[in-house]
DNA sequence: TTCGATGGCAC
RNA sequence: GUUGUGCCAUCGAA
């Protein structure tokens, strides 16, 4: 079948199980596994992942290698793998990179075999779980930018008169993610008895270091039960999933209401509009509710911002000077 | 409008 | 030695 075929039949799928998602706000799909090994998806996974012209992983199987053995029987045997339950994911990669304010970030690479069925399965809950999102979390979401973010807080100090404004920071956000925690909100959708204990597996799995000396294998995820790797496909969804709980708890704990207070979120990082005398609450709340979630607020990049003497530095953009 | 490449930005 | 999601821009092919 032509690749352009292939696209439409999986954009049918996708947006079928989001209209599903939709109009039943509790149902829990239990037959989603069937849907990641289809033979549409997999190719389009397969694209999009060489797409990013990513390196290898822990097997140092790289696109070329898999393309000049014959992709698609490479990805009729991955198939037969995820059909028969006989897929494990391989170990991750550790590989450090800088960070731009100094220090370094750990990435987990999955291989190129993981990368692909993880695709698979964005491919398929992505559409479900961008249902539950909440509308003011703008990262790593389709339609959604930092600009749109920026927008939103702008509304809310002009026209809104928030004055107050909470700069919010997790530390290491990625990895403190509880696992048990994060697979509940999974289980909320799915029930699917294949996929969820992959995507377990997804957050457990051990990681490679090399350097000089040799290699060296860790099981950091597995022993904390927290994180999902800064490298896998899934993880920028799993994390909006997982910020979704502080939204929902700032919500049924009233304190939009009580404190006229509006959080805007981009991955990590969050805001917390306030009216004039209630930033100082609000940002004890959000430390409560944060630690009650299992996570670390950044004291050093934590503050509160009173507008319009001081200015707010937020996904790049400088407001408070207009 | 939809795919391929390149570059940039946010996290 | 550099993963990932999302967005934007440019070029190319239909």
């Amino acid at each position: 079948m032509s690749l352009p075929t292939l696209m439409s039949k999986v954009q049918t799928l996708q947006t079928s199980l989001q209209a599903k998602a939709k109009a039943e706000p509790a149902f829990r799909f239990y037959s989603l596994w069937d849907k990641v090994y289809r033979t549409g998806v997999l190719r389009v996974a397969y694209r999009g992942c060489r797409a990013n012209r990513g390196a290898p992983g822990y097997d140092s199987i790289s696109f070329k290698q898999i393309e000049d053995q014959g992709w698609d029987e490479w990805l009729e045997r991955l198939q037969q793998e995820l059909r028969v339950g006989g897929y494990q994911p391989q170990p991750l990669l550790r590989v450090w990179i800088p960070k731009a304010q100094g220090g370094q970030r750990p990435l987990g690479i999955p291989t190129i075999r993981d990368r692909v069925v993880q695709m698979a399965v964005l491919l398929v809950l992505g559409p479900v779980f961008e249902v539950d999102l909440l509308p003011r979390q703008y990262g790593f979401r389709p339609g959604s930018d930092a600009k749109m973010a920026i927008r939103a807080i702008h509304f809310g100090i002009t026209q809104r008169g928030k004055r107050e404004v909470v700069d919010g920071d997790l530390s290491d956000y990625f990895n403190t993610i509880p696992h048990g925690e994060l697979m509940r909100c999974v289980s909320r959708r799915v029930s699917d008895g294949t996929g969820l204990p992959v995507i377990r597996k997804w957050l457990k799995v051990a990681v490679i270091e090399r350097d000089e000396r040799g290699e060296r294998r860790t099981t950091e995820t597995k022993d904390k039960q927290r994180g999902t790797p800064q490298g896998g496909i899934i993880s920028p969804l799993l994390s909006n999933l997982y910020f979704r709980r502080f939204l929902l708890a700032w919500q049924k704990f009233g304190f939009g209401q009580r404190l006229r207070a509006e959080v805007v979120n981009y991955a990590d990082d969050l805001v917390i509009l306030c009216p004039n005398g209630c930033g100082e609450k609000a940002m004890a709340a959000m430390r409560h509710l944060m630690s009650r979630l299992g996570l670390i607020v950044n004291e050093k990049k934590t503050r509160l911002v009173k507008l319009p003497d001081e200015h707010l530095d937020f996904l790049g953009y400088t407001l408070g000077q207009f």
